[in-house]
DNA sequence: ATTTATCATTTGCGTAGTAAAGTGATAAAT
DNA sequence: ATTTATCACTTTACTACGCAAATGATAAAT
């Protein structure tokens, strides 16, 4: 049986790497009360605050239904708003989530960096990017083919 | 608030990147009734065969607990066979199981490998391959401390 | 021979994800 | 004005995983 290409050595390396990594963060988020998840939806609605549940789900790559199911979570602990605007929800965060993200993107962004800036060089840091950045795309476009 | 640095990009993309390929890949190994978890863990079984439940859970970076289901539906399938032996357990695969990865196996690294070959030159393959191995030891170590 | 210790595996609970069916709000068609 | 269509969101049923407590199996200590 031919054992491995590159690529599959390299898919299965990265699955391992950002398993791992979000298993830390997950840790490391605890003392937030957060998940990694929970994490990258709040800095989302920061970012692009007002927005539908589509548009969230959407950009974080997670099918309606889960995305409704944790913004009930999130709601609950009185992080985020919804309000019922025209057909849809629009969705921000409250003061509470407010604080708590800004609180904790500098420290889970520092986090994140130092799996990168522990072992790798700048130069090396600036390429990885450069080919995320292309492999991002394509496997997007591949997941929703443009119209 | 200070926005990103290149790591927390970095991380976004891959987390992404990995996402959507797992869930092209799982969409991909319905023809072969496999979800990629369980095509992993039957590769690390056909490879090692035999070791114990915690060897194979620590190889694929997944809990004990976890490892006990997926073991017992993989069984059910018929796929592999537990035995009591001694104090654990030891895997291996049916006839049946390694049939199936036979089969499978040439597809699926394909497909993966299809990911970065459609996108990246050899060189860039080369050079992803070289940093993922390292991003992937580290975060190992991070994870698991050496004694 | 019973207790104790240790290690491997299993199980209960919570979070998270999907797919598909269900609900509610609004617009279009009659 | 009622029906129909459509869109946005919710709910249900299912799979899967992590964590941590429970169980089982074996060895060591008394």
């Amino acid at each position: 049986m031919r054992k491995h290409t590159l690529g599959s050595l390299t898919w299965i390396r990265m699955m391992r790497f950002t398993n791992q990594s979000n298993q830390l963060s997950n840790e490391f988020l605890k003392r937030f009360d957060l998940t990694t998840a929970q994490f990258d939806v709040l800095i989302q609605i920061k970012t692009y605050a007002p927005l539908t549940q589509s548009q969230l789900a959407e950009k974080v790559t997670v099918t309606q239904g889960g995305m409704s199911r944790m913004l009930a979570r999130l709601e609950k602990e009185g992080l985020i708003e919804r309000k019922q605007n025209w057909k849809t929800k629009t969705i921000s965060l409250t003061a509470k989530g407010e604080q708590m993200i800004d609180t904790a993107t500098p420290c889970q962004l520092q986090f994140q960096s130092s799996f990168f800036e522990e072992v790798l060089t700048e130069e090396e840091m600036k390429t990885l990017n450069t080919l995320m950045t292309k492999l991002e795309k394509h496997s997007r476009e591949k997941k929703s083919p443009p119209a």
